[in-house]
DNA sequence: AAAAACTGTGTCTCTCAGACACAGTGTACG
DNA sequence: CGTACACTGTGTCTGAGAGACACAGTTTTT
């Protein structure tokens, strides 16, 4: 393996097969699965390189012969765990149910593994995976008479929206999204309804659904179609 | 100060000024203002609490007797960075114009610091500050005849969206939020054109303006918008 | 004046990332 | 067939960083 690999190329990179010495032990997909186990139980702080190489029952420092360091190596783990786009055959054919169904998908990777929230804010390197869900959004987006920035800002907008109702989720994982937040908030509330009057209403009259991924979804496609719409 | 004291306590704590001894020489406020610093000129994992101290000419261990531990600290800086939430007054009363300004506003304040982003990911204290930006949030859309769930789903998806743009335009810090995003996956294209067709042909069309912030704002409000309007 | 409460400091431990040299292993080529 | 070479996994070391703890100095209260 060559001495410098940047995390870009370990993601996309055909990997040349070494012609001697001896078998590698160990593969990229094995690396960053064992990462993940870790990660889904105890989170990304738990993941070290001496965790990750007791997993796969080697020393920390074979590591180092697949990957540069740890950013590459959870820069794998998220690209994996989120995995590709799902197939949306079965979903009916006007870009709304396939901007749906897979805002929807997207959400249950993330509330599969929170951490890769986490793995995912500040500058990263984007993996094969992560650049086919943006490529399915754009499928599904071609010809509604968008232009290009138009639907890369629609799509930009669903993962901000699944990101942020993922996170809120697992912040606490006790649930649901809504109850997270809600719980949270209200305890900081009490003796304070005087600062926070609306606020403190508005959790006085919640439905009690739990339907914030629905709603903001709802809302922002009907701005698209509404968009769509005027276009034609 | 206490032995244990929670972030949120200390967020939202009125301190109790100690009755004897020395008198203290730093305040939370002059802490957390060091740490911004740093993590303003180079990042949030530049912030040590070596760094902060060398800062206020204050050995290490000296700032552990105002704050119990890193976490905390992120969480004085963050609170503090954001800031409270402005005066809204000169914006039209209508809840559009409002909760539009009040987007911006945050945009603006995460785009300032763009640390503070990573900073709020996962599990952490709400301080009064974040607060008081739902709080007028809530009474902007008080009135309309939305329920107080659907008021609260609101704000997180208009957090949600103008995070992710804030974050777009900071991991790559070359100019606005659309560039960014686009030169990155433009390079990873190249050569792969017959895999992301519909993404290459996005891209290759884009009227080149940045207004991701803008473009989901208005779809976002559109949905709003008829959503009240339907109510009606 | 003495006790008590509180502040800032020096030292120590623990965990983690990563550098580097080395020994073992398998392949290719003379 | 043997040897050189490429490659893998390991042990050891360093340096950064978070935090525990005991101690000395300072101010206020009794």
């Amino acid at each position: 393996m060559a001495a410098e690999v940047t995390a870009t190329e370990l993601l996309w990179g055909e990997r040349t097969a070494p012609r001697r010495g001896p078998r590698p032990t160990l593969t990229l997909e094995s690396i960053a699965a064992a990462g993940i186990g870790i990660a889904d139980a105890e989170g990304l702080a738990a993941v070290t390189m001496q965790r990750v190489a007791e997993r796969l029952g080697v020393t920390k420092m074979a590591l180092y012969r697949y990957v540069p360091g740890k950013v590459e190596l959870v820069a794998l783990m998220t690209d994996l765990a989120v995995g590709g786009p799902p197939r949306l055959d079965e979903v009916g054919d006007g870009w709304r149910p396939r901007l749906d169904a897979w805002a929807r998908r997207m959400f249950e990777r993330f509330w599969a593994h929170p951490w890769a929230i986490e793995a995912t804010v500040g500058a990263r390197a984007i993996g094969p995976n992560e650049l086919g869900w943006l490529e399915q959004a754009a499928a599904a987006l071609t010809g509604t008479g968008l232009t290009g920035s138009e639907i890369l800002d629609v799509a930009a907008t669903l993962v901000g929206h699944v990101r942020t109702v993922a996170q809120q989720g697992a912040a606490i994982s006790a649930g649901s999204p809504e109850r997270a937040m809600n719980d949270a908030v209200v305890g900081l509330l009490a003796g304070r309804e005087d600062r926070f009057p609306a606020l403190v209403a508005a959790l006085a009259d919640r439905g009690g659904e739990d339907q914030a991924l629905d709603f903001g979804l709802r809302r922002i496609l009907d701005g698209v179609e509404l968009l769509i719409d005027r276009r034609r």
